[in-house]
DNA sequence: TATTTTGGTTTATAATATAAACTAGTTTAC
DNA sequence: GTAAACTAGTTTATATTATAAACCAAAATA
């Protein structure tokens, strides 16, 4: 009756972070900090989870002198977004 | 830019309890136990947090001769069932 | 050149979900 | 009538997860 609920994307930074991620080609981790208000040890804990699964892609360059992690959706993870919502739907239909 | 989702709810097993209270007057024990698939240790411990937070009300009588368990949703977990759909909006929109 | 800030990572702790073990009573089979 | 299995749960223990705190290296600033 009830779906599983992908639990790698049913946790709120993670579902924050790919719903961001959803709307852009790709997110700096300062951006990403800022827009979804976590610390930076938790980001990189979720963003390394989101990769290990392949959701994401995270680049690491230089800005200048600084360093910079930039990070992209990808096609694993678009399609786990969208299964993702269409199960939820099941639980909130109706509303 | 993304509000907190209630974690009362944002589990998957209250999640699906609650969904499933928000379609019916009240519903037993053993049927919410079978309709979301779950073991009945957690389901008591599920049932048990959504009571103690007032949203659900849990009634204890017998059938017969055997106990029975019977849930509903009250007005608090109806509200707090609806504002939780909202904020997830913001989170998966245009979708 | 000492202090603070930036951009993170790693490690520790707290919270949560889940499973396993248990209880109390009931029905069924012998 | 009594042992075995089943019903309807609860309690406790364990594994997982989220989160926060502590840390690091380099850069910018005072």
């Amino acid at each position: 009756m009830f779906k599983e609920l992908d639990p790698l994307l049913h946790a709120q930074l993670r579902l924050a972070v790919m719903s961001l991620l959803m709307q852009v080609t790709s997110a700096e981790f300062t951006d990403i900090k800022e827009k979804t208000n976590c610390t930076a040890g938790n980001l990189s804990v979720q963003l390394d989870k989101l990769s290990a699964a392949g959701y994401i892609a995270v680049e690491k360059s230089f800005k200048g002198k600084k360093p910079l992690t930039t990070c992209s959706i990808t096609k694993k993870g678009i399609k786990a977004f969208e299964d993702y919502v269409n199960t939820l739907k099941q639980y909130i239909h109706n509303r």
